[in-house]
DNA sequence: GCTGGCACTCGGTATCATCGAGTGCCAGCC
DNA sequence: GGCTGGCACTCGATGATACCGAGTGCCAGC
C-alpha cells in the first residue's frame, strides 16, 4: 500500500505529532532516525501522502498533521505489540495484588489505574449479570405489597429488583416463593427466571408472577453497569474548553459509552480513531478497548479514551495488560 | 453594616456580573433600577466598597467585580427566599412523580435533575446505611471458605460484604448463622452488628466472628456513597481549561466531595463561596447544599457546584425544593 | 452631600511590518 | 529515473504602534 519510505515518513510524522502536538515539517522528519533522505524528498512524499489522505495541512505552508486514516495506518501497520514500561507493569501488578473488597469498588479503582497508566480517561464495563450463575434468591418484604427480590450471583454480584405485588403477601408466602425461585434458579443464570414454572399455591404464584413482571420490565436496570474515571484528563488533552465539554457530555451518558464500546468490539477493532467512533463530538478522540475474560468467556470490557493524537502503543499495552489481569483476578474470584 | 445605597450598588454589581461575567462599571450601576444616583456617586461608593473588601478591581480603570465577601453579603442580606420558576417547578414534580426503580438509580437521576435545573454540576450524597433499619440478613457461600453477607435495609438498600471464613462452613452452618444474625438485627440498625452475641454452636460462632471482622474492617466500604452529575457544565462555567481540570479532579474524589459537603453543613451554612470551601482548586466555585430528611431525620444531602458568579437565588431555590421532594419521596418508600 | 466635568489609565483591538518555518518546484547530479 | 540542493513564495505567529473607549479618581460647584 505504502512503500517503505513513505511508511517511515508517516511514522515519523505521527510520532512527532503525538509528542509535540505541533504540525510537523519536512525538516524534522528528514532528521528523524529511520528516514535517510533529504527534506526535499520528504516534501515530495508528504505531498503524496496528503493526496492519498494520510496527512493534512492545517494551512498552506505549515507542517503536516496525521488524518484519522494516517493514524489508522500507523496503528495497523507501524506499531508492533508494545510492552508496558517497568514501573507501569509494577503498578499493575501491585494493584491487582492488593485490591480487595467488592467487585464494584474494584472496577471503579480499575478506571483509576488505567487512567493513571495512560493519562487519559478510562472506562470499565462490568460483567453482564445475565452470564453469572445464581447462588441464591431471596424475597424481602418492604411494605405490605412491595417486596425486594435479591439475587446473589456466583461472582459476588447482587442483583435486586423492586417487586410490586398485586396483593399483599405474608412473610411465609414470600419465603415460599423465594424457596421456589432458588430451587429453579440456583446453578443456572438469571435469564432462566422467565421460564420458572408456577409452584401450585395461588398466593405464591401471585408473587412469582409479580417477580417475573418486575424482571421483565427492567431486565437491565443496570443496563450494563459502566464506570468512568479520569475525566479530568480530558481537560489536559484539549485546549478548547468546548471540546472538553462535548466529550464530558458523552462520557456522562452511560448508555452511549456502553454501546460505543460494544460497537467497536463488534467490529472486531481494538482501536476506534476519530470519526471511526461514529460519535460526532468524539471526532478528536480515539478509543482503545479490550474485552476481559472470566472463566474463559468474554465478561466485560475496558477502554481508554484520549485525543486522536494519543500514544497508541502505550495505550494498547496498558489496556491489554489490565484487561488480562482483571480477567484473571475475576476468574480467581 | 452597609448603608442602603451601598447595598443597592453591591446588589447591582453582583447581579450584573452574574449575568455578563464582565467587570461592572459605575455607568451601568447608575442605570440599574434601585440605584437613583449619578455615576459619580456610584464611583465614590464603589471605591469605599472596594476598601471594605466587597469589590475588587481586576485592573486599574476597569469595572468592579464582587469578592467572596461581596457574594457572601449578597447571599445573606440581599437575597430573599426565591421560588422556582413555573417550568422548573413542574419539572421537579414530574420527575418525582414518574421516577421509579432502585434508590441508587433515583439518586443518580436526581443529580441530572439538579444539574438541568441549575446548569451547574450536582452532587447527591446517599443516606447513611447505618441509619436504616435491617429487614433481613443472609449469608451466601461463594467458595468453601468465602461467604457473602447480604443485608437488606428497610429503605431498599442492599449492603454486602465479602466474609473470609477461618474454616470452611456448610450451607447449613451459614444458614444458621444468618438466622441468628437476622434474629438479632431485624428492627435495629446495622451498627448493632458489633454487639451480636455468640449463638452457642462453635461452627456457627466461627462464622459470626468472621462476619463481625469483615464488617469492622470495612465499616464504610461505601464511605458514604455519592453521585455526581453534570460535570460537563463545569466546562461551560469557566473558560480556562486548567480551572476545569482542577475542578473535575476534585469532583472525582468522592471522599473530598463528601467531607466538603459535610463540613459546610456542619458549619450551619447553605452556601460556601470560593475560598470558604476550604479547597484551593475551588477558589472560583461556590457550593450550595441542603440536607434531606427521611422520616424526619437528616439522611443525606444534595448540592450544586458552580462558579462563584452563580445564580444564587435560583440555585438555593432548586436545592431547597429538590431536597424537600427527595426526602418526601424517600420517606414514602 | 450629590453631581457634572475633566484629565487620566489602561486593556482591547486594529494595523502593519517582520520573521521564519515550511512549502512547491526545478535544474542538476548520480 | 530518482534524489538533492537551491530558490522563490506563503502565511501564521510575533511584536511594535497607534487608537479607542470604558472606566476611574478627583474637584469645583450647586
Amino acid at each position: 500500500m505504502l512503500d517503505e519510505r513513505k511508511a517511515s515518513i508517516l511514522r515519523a510524522v505521527v510520532e512527532e505529532y503525538i509528542h509535540t502536538a505541533q504540525p510537523v515539517g519536512s525538516g524534522h522528519v528528514a532528521q528523524s532516525p529511520g528516514v535517510e533522505v533529504s527534506s526535499a524528498t520528504v516534501r515530495n512524499d508528504m505531498a503524496l501522502l496528503e493526496q492519498e489522505g494520510y496527512l493534512r495541512q492545517p494551512h498552506t505552508s505549515a507542517g503536516r498533521v496525521p488524518t484519522d486514516k494516517g493514524y489508522r495506518f500507523f496503528v495497523d501497520e507501524l506499531t508492533g505489540p508494545a510492552r508496558l514500561d517497568k514501573s507501569s507493569a509494577h503498578q499493575v501488578r501491585a494493584f491487582f495484588d492488593t485490591t480487595h473488597g467488592a467487585l464494584e469498588q474494584m472496577l471503579l479503582d480499575t478506571t483509576r489505574l488505567l487512567s493513571d497508566l495512560t493519562h487519559y480517561a478510562a472506562v470499565v464495563v462490568a460483567p453482564a449479570p445475565e452470564a453469572a450463575e445464581v447462588r441464591s434468591a431471596h424475597l424481602v418484604g418492604l411494605a405490605p405489597s412491595v417486596a425486594l427480590l435479591v439475587v446473589v450471583l456466583a461472582n459476588g454480584v447482587v442483583e435486586k429488583r423492586t417487586v410490586e405485588l398485586a396483593a399483599p403477601a405474608t412473610e411465609v408466602e414470600l419465603a415460599d416463593a423465594a424457596a421456589h425461585l432458588s430451587a429453579n434458579l440456583i446453578g443456572s443464570t438469571l435469564a432462566a427466571l422467565g421460564t420458572v414454572a408456577p409452584s401450585g399455591g395461588p398466593a405464591v404464584d401471585q408473587v412469582l408472577v409479580a417477580v417475573k413482571r418486575a424482571w421483565a420490565s427492567h431486565p437491565e436496570a443496570d443496563p450494563e453497569q459502566v464506570y468512568v474515571g479520569g475525566t479530568a484528563r480530558m481537560a489536559s488533552a484539549f485546549d478548547a474548553v468546548d471540546t472538553v465539554r462535548q466529550v464530558l457530555t458523552i462520557l456522562e451518558q452511560q448508555l452511549v459509552v456502553v454501546s460505543l464500546i460494544r460497537d467497536v468490539l463488534d467490529r472486531g477493532l481494538q482501536v476506534a480513531i476519530g470519526s471511526e467512533t461514529g460519535v460526532g463530538p468524539l471526532a478528536d478522540c480515539s478509543l482503545v478497548v479490550a474485552p476481559y475474560l472470566v472463566d474463559g468467556e468474554p465478561a466485560g470490557s475496558i477502554g481508554v479514551l484520549g485525543p486522536t493524537r494519543m500514544n497508541y502503543p502505550q495505550a494498547l499495552a496498558a489496556v491489554a495488560v489490565v484487561s488480562q489481569r482483571l480477567g484473571r483476578r475475576l476468574t480467581e474470584g
